[in-house]
DNA sequence: GACTGTGAAGCCATTCACAGCT
DNA sequence: AGCTGTGAATGGCTTCACAGTC
């Protein structure tokens, strides 16, 4: 549950489920934005994003009335206003360490660029990397990494290094006054309480499907 | 909420959030073995995970009476009791569509080979890409995806292809006899109702962090 | 004495069902 | 007539608090 300061919304709680909601719902309606499509219902949300079609108003509800009754939304302003709340509406600079697989695929991926992310920068430790070029990117050395976030304060920062060395660049980070965290280590790393860590486990979900093929098919072990 | 089919563990119902929490604690407790511990407790793993204590309990007591009143887990006893009952008492073969870099990136990603997935093939469109090679991984054109799963059934199935061709990926998936699928495009797929589909978003949680972030540094729109 | 296992309570999120508009 | 917005009902998950066991 999140809680808005007083403010621009008022005080208000909002489940954390309807704000990952909104993203979907925000891919979606820019889909519907290229195909050239002006009104949508929110069953059409709903059927498009694997949600319930009330849970799709009520998630748009908390922020305000941007429908019309008896006629549904308009895509764009639903998706202006959506982007809006999800803080969209301007550039995040967003600093990847680790320069790993995962940390090269993200640093190029498109679906962050497409967003409003800007990859400023790639950090590594091994000397064999450093000065090497994904694109236009440059992999930089750690020990710049505070040197850089002086000259270009970033808001993100991306943690993609094996899980006993995440700590060590948490504290980088914090340094660096990073503002959020997001940590592909599987470990819990400890940060200021005012810095947002969220934790991304890409085994989690492999796990959760072998789970499920082993109850369908069970081996039991003896 | 995940049922049970009458069986090895009773007829029993497990929230998906502990099957979650369970891998979590699982890569938790095979760190403690790394480092020689012999003993461990429910707070420690909670703190170890960022849950509650009390959640540790429960979720294990789904599944059996794993530890010592007045004492707690055997940590090598309970990791093998999680690991099996999450299914990873095997080797499960995995296939990956979508040689971009997410998709080469998670084909090599060490976190998967460490729990039992052996990634058995990656499949292009992309003529520059195949033969290529992914260390001993070679990439195959995707016109092959039928005959290669004839000769080596696969279980899961990894689409990382750009949101317009994922359904049709998925479509090939199922003619592949696949159990399960791991889509990582933004788009619902449709498959029949016994293959499980996981979608991951890689954006949402950085939205996430962005929502929050404009919380508190709010940037009024007029 | 200490920690697990668990019923009960509390809390949060989703879904229902219909009033309110256009 | 049709679809949104929303209070009320439901359902599910988490936390509490303590009985049970070593």
């Amino acid at each position: 549950m999140i809680s808005f300061p007083p403010g621009e919304y008022g005080t208000l709680k909002v489940p954390e489920a309807t704000i990952i909601r909104l993203s979907l719902y925000s891919r979606f309606l820019q889909q519907l934005i290229e195909k050239g499509v002006t009104m949508v219902m929110s069953a059409e949300i709903a059927s498009g994003t694997g949600v319930n079609a009330a849970q799709v108003r009520k998630d748009l509800a908390y922020f305000g009335e941007f429908g019309l009754r008896g006629v549904g939304y308009y895509v764009k302003e639903l998706y202006r206003n959506v982007m809006t709340i999800l803080g969209l509406n301007r550039e995040w600079n967003v600093v990847v360490i680790g320069a790993g697989n995962l940390g090269q695929a993200l640093s190029l991926y498109r679906g962050f660029s497409s967003r409003g992310f800007k990859i400023a920068a790639v950090f590594d430790t091994d000397d064999s990397k450093i000065g090497q070029k994904l694109h236009d990117l440059e992999i930089l050395p750690i020990s710049k990494l505070l040197d850089f976030a002086d000259k270009n304060p970033f808001e993100v920062g991306v943690i993609t290094v094996p899980a006993k060395f995440a700590q060590k660049v948490a504290d980088l980070l914090v340094l660096s006054k990073v503002k959020a965290i997001l940590n592909f280590a599987p470990v819990v790393i400890a940060v200021p309480d005012e810095i947002d860590v969220r934790n991304v486990d890409l085994t989690v979900n492999l796990e959760l499907l072998t789970f499920k093929m082993g109850l369908k098919n069970p081996q039991h072990t003896p």
